[in-house]
DNA sequence: TCCTACTGTGTGCACGTTCACACATCTGAC
DNA sequence: GTCAGATGTGTGAACGTGCACACAGTAGGA
């Protein structure tokens, strides 16, 4: 900058004043571009960073192993609506996985140097350590998800998994079928719990405890092992809310296997409206979810409260409709 | 870390010393570790960025549309790889997705002001602005793929399209296909081309210009699409090598639409070994891509470029075995 | 005793910005 | 002619660190 000030024969005061805007007169402003666009001049971030006491940039803290990540169809589409959200303020989306213990460890670091502005946190589960160190350094952020009981002061954007499941529990009810199960994947998250909890919710007196059968993951194996689970217990079966659109696609799977066609046998639901849900036959009837939105929101809620805002609500739950296609 | 100098009875210098090595003597160094801790200090990232001129992050740069960089099923191991490799040196990588022109500005300031001591560069086509801000910035870099006259200092790490297209045909070819087509996709980028040579190079005299169906995109759309180009152009056609595992999986939907049997009546081969392989019917012979290992030599790639080694090949093939399952 | 080498420690400067303040000039009104 | 306000410009301090250098003490050998 010095060197700026020097060809264009001003002070660096003037220089930064033509970049951060202030009293320039045109012939000094010219003279200042010209000389920024002949020596290839940029700012130096870490040094504006420094007496700035702020980075530009927003972490996206993914808490889940590296496997998940790569499966679960909805971070990325969150990843992209936060990113362009982010980008159009003008600030950078830093990605953060943490998987390991060591992760913590970096990542702990990287927060408290000041490296991001804020936080936007997926996947939290309580009492994760990094949620410790984002509420004590007071860095804005947003979870994605509400999990109960984590930090108090940190808004949430997501879905209503709970009143989602029961809907589409409901539809799937109204179509005619009388012995409905539900694979459950990841009960241990409150993405999962919810979502049982709205299928029993919605079926009241018919629930029947046997015909949920529980699996550890959202995904397409799981939802086979799940599907052959329920056939063993009830072949008179003739409904199926599966926990994701990957859990159902493998249910299909295993009725193909086991001679069932679908829907005609078989109902089957599913939720995330992912890339899965158009991929099987028939078409998955899904909830649709709004990851894009739901990362914008998210990014949104950081940036408000970068910009010092007050944010009205605590939490924001996104509308989540049907998509009824084919498979029931 | 005043604060801290001040608590301990030390200077500024000692501190420094016990947090970057150095002669300290016990009892100093016991007194800076405690105040160390009831302060709960973090040293100040970009204080130090600025007087050590660098950051300990290495830019991740996805030169793709938002869209496409969730549907490659690549990309996401290639970011896990390099972010695993990089975390082990304690280099943060930060991830960039180029999309819009309002993104190139945004990143060429990024990457010019310092944010990054290197950078990763996936999915690069020739003549793209920020390449230029790379090689002219000097900036430690390796590019995923290896696209002709891109920077010729920057060193590459990739597969050999070719040779596997190549070699995946022939086996095709060994199960007595003897009508054998190919849906070619993205064929305006270097892996697409590589692909489609290799295909046209294992026929030989074989080769036929009809049985070659063009799309545009490696996925399950383009893919059905294709296939139904090449049943009509050749109802006979009896193997099939797809540019991808979408694109097969594509293909194998429209096989089944027009009532053929995988393989009986028609043997295809994809590639990628993406988990599209395992979630066909039946499930895909491919060619195994270690986008793992290639996202973890481009990072070690660019962290010896940072330590001063002399990288001494100027591109990297890794192996790309083929995985042969039931699809042919 | 003096010199040297080694171990520790404190101090000043530099990194490249932003911002507050002081100062200079110009315009128009009284 | 003077004063107020607007417009423009230069200067010094500060942000929090690392590093070079100066210096103090201590031990061992000539």
């Amino acid at each position: 900058m010095h060197d700026i000030a020097a060809a264009a024969g001003v002070s660096r005061g003037t220089v930064s004043r033509v970049l951060n805007g202030g009293y320039v007169s045109a012939t000094a402003r010219a003279a200042i571009e010209r000389a920024i666009r002949e020596v290839g001049y940029v700012p130096n971030t870490a040094a504006r960073n420094l007496v700035m006491q702020r980075s530009q940039a927003v972490g996206f803290i993914v808490l889940e192993p590296h496997s998940l990540f790569l499966e679960d169809p909805n971070i990325g589409g969150i990843m992209l609506g936060a990113n362009s959200t982010l980008s159009a303020a003008d600030y950078q989306m830093v990605n953060l996985v943490v998987d390991s213990e060591r992760d913590t460890a970096r990542i702990t670091r990287y927060l408290s140097g000041g490296f991001v502005d804020g936080a936007i946190i997926v996947s939290a589960k309580s009492h994760d350590p990094i949620i410790q160190v984002v509420g004590s350094l007071n860095l804005p952020a947003a979870f994605v998800g509400h999990p109960r009981d984590l930090h108090p002061d940190i808004p949430y954007v997501g879905i209503d998994n709970l009143a989602s499941a029961e809907e589409i529990t409901r539809r799937l009810l109204s179509t005619g079928r009388r012995r409905v199960g539900m694979i459950a994947a990841a009960v241990d998250r409150d993405s999962g719990a919810d979502r049982l909890t709205g299928f029993r919710q919605a079926l009241g007196p018919l629930f029947d405890e046997s015909l949920v059968a529980e699996v550890p993951l959202y995904d397409f194996a799981c939802g086979a092992k799940g599907m052959r689970t329920l056939l063993e217990r009830d072949p008179t079966i003739d409904g199926v809310f599966a926990a994701s659109d990957a859990v159902a696609a493998g249910a299909i799977e295993a009725l193909r296997e086991a001679g069932r066609s679908v829907p005609d046998d078989v109902g089957i639901v599913g939720f995330d409206d992912s890339s899965w849900a158009t991929r099987t036959r028939p078409n998955l009837s899904t909830v649709h979810q709004p990851a894009d939105d739901i990362g914008a929101h998210a990014a949104d809620m950081v940036l408000r409260r970068l910009r010092g805002e007050q944010i009205p609500q605590q939490g924001l739950l996104l509308p989540s409709p049907i998509v009824w296609r084919a498979s029931a």
